[in-house]
DNA sequence: CCGGATCCGTTTCGATACTG
DNA sequence: CAGTATCGAAACGGATCCGG
């Protein structure tokens, strides 16, 4: 709290960006962990995002919370651990991410085709929005892998 | 100076997201201003951006030209002024504001369907993509507007 | 142990003023 | 017009501590 001062905000509906939210430098890569590896705890993000600091982790969790991007919930069988989950509003952030994917595999890792995963995330676009639409809809938050050998991811 | 310290990068080449660039709120909003705008000038980022701050303006320009996202050169029949491309790397990046683009209207626009440009643009998808690319190709940087009617932008 | 909260030094942001 | 200079405010990030 402490006087949240609100963006400025003066485009009304055009081409608003709504980078205010997700563009940083944590939030998207959050979002493409649940995505792609399934991940839904703390623990997890905090051991695969580059080394994120516990306490930022906990700030955009949050933040990712309050925009109606995630959910947390606490786990049934361990009152102590609280599982993320994606919301639809988070979910449709699935083609952005894979087009990131898409666009890091080819510019960022700065040669020639290093990554398969995204090669064949990339050929089979829709499928791959879908199985991620219907794990994280049905609640089954299992990482991509394994669908037939389609995908998979380290 | 005063000690650069470089970022973890522990994953090599598999996940990246590529956000340690263009991972903030400015850098794709002036990607898109690019794009979507046909925006060359350091003037025309200034008003078209939701009220970027001048050496922000001029860091993210500099960063993104470093990044090899742009480049800038001086105009042929004025001398002071600096017209900025897009260099492949960054016209690749269509695809990924592209996604943000139709996310947005979705999601942040709040209602049902505010902004028809963005509607066609996923409509036509390959065909706008193709567009942006053809155009910062021929260093032709003309907004996206009438091509039949099919984008308009205000 | 897990999911944070709190303190604290460093870095970056952002608004305004100013310069070539 | 296209940027610097400056400076307060905010965020980052590490380390440590806390509640369950």
């Amino acid at each position: 709290m402490t006087g949240k001062v609100p963006p400025k905000h003066r485009s009304g509906c055009p081409v608003s960006l709504a980078l205010e939210t997700i563009g940083d430098r944590w939030s998207l890569l959050i979002v493409r962990d649940m995505m792609v590896r399934g991940h839904r705890t703390f623990k997890q993000f905090q051991g695969s995002g580059e080394g994120i600091a516990t306490n930022v982790l906990a700030n955009r969790l949050r933040k990712l919370e309050g925009g109606g991007f995630i959910v947390g919930e606490a786990d049934a069988s361990d009152g102590r651990r609280v599982n993320y989950r994606l919301t639809e509003k988070g979910i449709d952030l699935a083609p952005v991410v894979l087009e990131i994917l898409i666009w890091g595999a080819r510019h960022e890792a700065s040669g020639g085709a290093p990554c398969a995963a995204v090669d064949n995330m990339a050929k089979h676009r829709e499928a791959m929005l879908a199985e991620v639409r219907r794990r994280w809809r049905e609640r089954d938050a299992t990482p991509l892998q394994a669908k037939s050998g389609e995908w998979s991811w380290p």
